[in-house]
DNA sequence: AACTTTATTGACAGCTACTGTCAATAAAAT
DNA sequence: ATTTTATTGACAGTAGCTGTCAATAAAGTT
């Protein structure tokens, strides 16, 4: 089976798993169900996955990878801010149904700690990618402390302005100007901690 | 049973559980062991904790709360990251040998996942309290989305450098310069993304 | 001090998440 | 066409964890 075969099926799984935590909570939801669901054999499941809450990682994966993605386009003599502001809309790419699906995790997360922790670990995973483009942009190696620590800075500001929206757009619903508030949200909350990233550094 | 009794029980029980995960390894030791060396039941385990590696939380808590204390005892009008240079000294304070233990923990959830799961979820729930003290002194109340983000942030600076002395510590041993290198360590983190919290801000 | 009430513990049974093994099947390579 | 390899499912087993209940200890009342 190839990687990407793997990965479809991964996110399949994922699809059904979430389906049926947001139904019926995590706790009511058992792994034979998820696999069932899935069309897969629970020894599959078990192969696939480490734990069934881990089920929700590719989904989430998906928010995650979005910003990687901008974060990587990100011009030099630009301020990150102001690129966010321009660049950032995960709202729109991918499936809207897989970004809204991420989102009732992120919120079922609030409560469930299983699932917080699974969330917390994915996006600490993502600090490494973080860092690789911080370290280039700052002319230093990957593992540098001032490379990790602005990294971290980076991602927890990606976790809290990713809460918030998410929380938002289940009162609201995904609306017209969620792309709108998105981009302005996280434009402006790096705009908090970032003094480092503008093109003017400590200026 | 006093809450300072539980917590007593809770925390002898997690310096016995912290000692069999290094000796033995997290997969190796199980529930009974970590039961049978604290000198309580299995039923009894299973009630003060809900999982064997939640069994670490309160001797990492110390570390945590070591930050806590001191970031409360910020006084108005200096630089955070010249109180810290003053005023943190984490390896000095309570037991020199719980400390020792939480690090280990620190250094063994680098690559066991669910103990870095946990040490995640503890940092995140420490966010609550930063919340509080940062809301405070910037004038706004504690769930304002900017405090959020500074609180993120200021969490994550502090997971780095734990995690940075976790490691140090354990390749040269806690010698008389560990907390002089810790003082120094967390300021310069923290003056690194923290120009909200000089006296003048955004001076 | 005796007696009631309540809280805490341990013993035990049971459930389910998860692991390990092995045969069956499918895919790939020769 | 056949050997090799990879993937799956079935099944058995382990262990983490939950629930219940009786025994004991602690606390409160008279």
């Amino acid at each position: 089976m190839s990687d990407e075969q793997r990965e479809r099926q991964r996110l399949d799984i994922s699809r059904h798993a979430v389906r049926l935590f947001a139904e019926q909570g995590v706790a009511a939801t058992s792994g034979q169900q998820i696999a069932q669901a899935a069309g897969v054999s629970e020894s599959t499941l078990w192969r696939t996955f480490r734990s069934k809450e881990s089920c929700v990682e590719p989904l989430l994966t998906k928010v995650i990878d979005a910003f990687r993605v901008v974060l990587q386009a990100w011009p030099a003599g630009i301020d990150l801010a102001e690129h966010l502001r321009v660049a950032y809309q995960p709202v729109l790419d991918s499936s809207s149904a897989d970004i809204e699906a991420a989102h009732a995790v992120i919120r079922m997360a609030r409560d469930e700690v299983a699932l917080r922790a699974v969330y917390l670990v994915l996006l600490e995973r993502a600090e490494d990618t973080l860092a690789d483009v911080l370290a280039e942009r700052m002319g230093m190696p990957p593992d540098a402390f001032e490379v990790r620590v602005q990294a971290a800075a980076v991602n927890a500001v990606l976790k809290v302005a990713t809460d918030h929206l998410a929380h938002d757009t289940a009162e609201h619903g995904i609306t017209a100007d969620v792309p709108h508030r998105d981009r302005e949200l996280f434009a402006d909350a790096f705009g908090l901690v970032t003094r480092v990233f503008s093109d003017e550094r400590r200026g």
